[in-house]
DNA sequence: CCCATGACCGTAT
DNA sequence: AATACGGCCATGG
């Protein structure tokens, strides 16, 4: 029998949850990439709610910065985002990823 | 249903 | 470049 193990996740959130993960390595989103991508042009804060939110496993949530190619959050942890990104071949230079324009998925 | 939150965003100082 | 504001929006209490 099929129990229910469906996420307690709104279907808007799932949404946004797998945009995120199709973000290739070695690219970035902007909140509101992900909320266009996902259907809600103009729901880039409330992306940023719940990537503080849903904690799934796997995801590249490091990959989603903020406009401009601002590095954002990171839980608390901005300095890990900042390695992952470096680790995956980006150069931040004042607070930004250098390049944005063209490494933007 | 109303209200407060906040890994946001664009514009103006 | 840094800060301040107002606007936006899906959640959760």
């Amino acid at each position: 029998m099929t129990a229910k193990l469906s996420s307690t996740l709104t279907p808007f959130a799932r949404r946004v949850l797998s945009v995120v993960s199709r973000i290739p390595a070695g690219r970035v989103a902007t909140y509101g990439d992900i909320a266009r991508r996902a259907g809600r042009p103009g729901a880039a804060r409330a992306v940023g709610n719940i990537m503080r939110t849903a904690r799934r496993p796997g995801l590249p949530y490091h990959r989603v910065i903020a406009s401009g190619g601002q590095i954002g959050g990171y839980g608390g942890n901005v300095q890990l985002k900042i390695s992952l990104l470096i680790a995956e071949g980006h150069v931040i230079r004042r607070r930004r990823i250098a390049g944005f324009l063209n490494k933007r998925w």
